[in-house]
DNA sequence: TCTACAATTTAGGCATGGCTCAACTTCCGC
DNA sequence: GCGGAAGTTGAGCCATGCCTAAATTGTAGA
């Protein structure tokens, strides 16, 4: 009988730590994780994956129904956790730190996240002075691992005449990062939807001063804080 | 017949590049690099080096003369240097922009060292001014991957009343260090012998307006550069 | 209810990079 | 010049994590 082996991150290997994260944020976003579903966004075989979660499910991190999908035990929730920490605080390191672009910061954080120990992490935290988002507005788990769930609406939601607050937008679309950035519309930004074109067409936002067009695609990936109508 | 893989070290494994470090490093220090020093060096068995040597034989990175041990090609080389320059460069960064002790940071620098891309090695030697040694003293290999070698000798070749300059000492050794790092030597410290006992006896060395009791092995992975008699 | 199809799991392989054991050079000292 | 120690190699094993192909299960529609 093996003993249940530690359940830090750091003891696991980078492949359980990418599960653990993506079984995280689809249970986030669907309740639960199918195997497809894993498959599709670790870009491995279904069949890979099966193989993979008997092994969480070994060592404690998911419970497994068959053909059912998985759910996080809590262990599992602390372990992605922890990994989704790293990779946020490292990506705003990056920024704040080393100059890098928010559309660079994903792939570093990507490979930089498992490569971090306890101890670095702290003084990362320390040095940007525990903050609480990363660059692309999303929130980062505290040091006790708790974090900041919030609702915010796409932009694609907004009726025209409805001003907003830009507070976050996936880290994962390198294009939609520069083609933001280029235009100064990063998180924090005032947006107001001026109108949206019928049939999903784009939509025609006043930000920094300029009114931008902005593809369906772009207006679903953006999150807003609404402020009330003008 | 397979192409011969491109040469940088980010296309490699963490295993053929420690292969690469550890065996520059021993081709340094003995002109060559056995089997056996290797396994001992990188902890593995030294069947498991033999099996690796082919690998980095067939990848064009090393010689391999049966029975002779392995020598570096050009290529290798620049692997080997490549991974060094990640690792000091990491070591220093450290240190410098988080604050890390000096005898915490080899230990952080062995993982990340694998985990830099070219981009972010760009960026933090920028951030440090294009520096030229890391914090233990061993020089960095330049952007060119020029390593700027130094010879100097071990602070117990000197002689009583010589003076000297602190300059290198291994990264390897944390205890070392911390005790080093609490009596305030560190590299670019001056050193004065003041005496040595007989039969491989501490030494007397005056550093920092104190006389400290220094033994042999210390004194021996201590390197200084001459200042000349008093 | 039955059946077709999609989702899932199993079975069997492959590459990497370790390990042990056993056998084979090579070299050095006598 | 020979025997043994040091050094080297090959054969075969293990775990990880991916793959393809083939079975199995669940479910939704006729």
């Amino acid at each position: 009988m093996a003993q249940l082996p530690p359940p830090e991150a750091h003891d696991l290997t980078a492949a359980v730590q990418d599960y653990a994260k993506a079984i995280y944020t689809l249970e986030s976003r669907d309740g639960a994780a199918s195997t497809t579903d894993l498959a599709a966004l670790l870009e491995v075989r279904p069949a890979s994956v099966s193989g993979m979660l008997r092994k969480l499910s070994a060592l404690g991190l998911v419970e497994h129904e068959r053909y059912r999908g998985v759910r996080l035990t809590e262990r599992g929730r602390r372990v992605a956790l922890e990994v989704i920490r790293h990779h946020r605080l490292v990506e705003l390191f990056l920024v704040e730190s080393l100059g890098m672009t928010w559309d660079e910061v994903h792939a570093e954080a990507e490979v930089l996240e498992h490569a971090l120990s306890e101890e670095l992490e702290e003084l990362i935290a320390e040095k940007l002075g525990n903050p609480t988002v990363d660059p692309h507005g999303d929130p980062i788990p505290s040091r006790e691992l708790k974090l900041a769930e919030t609702e915010a609406p796409a932009l694609a939601e907004l009726e025209p005449g409805e001003a907003a607050t830009f507070v976050r937008i996936s880290d994962a679309e390198p294009a939609m990062l520069r083609f933001l950035g280029e235009r100064g519309i990063v998180p924090g930004a005032r947006l107001e939807l001026v109108e949206r074109q019928p049939f999903d067409g784009p939509l025609f936002v006043r930000a920094c001063g300029d009114v931008h067009v902005l593809g369906a695609t772009l207006a679903r990936a953006m999150h807003v804080q609404r402020e009330g109508k003008r």
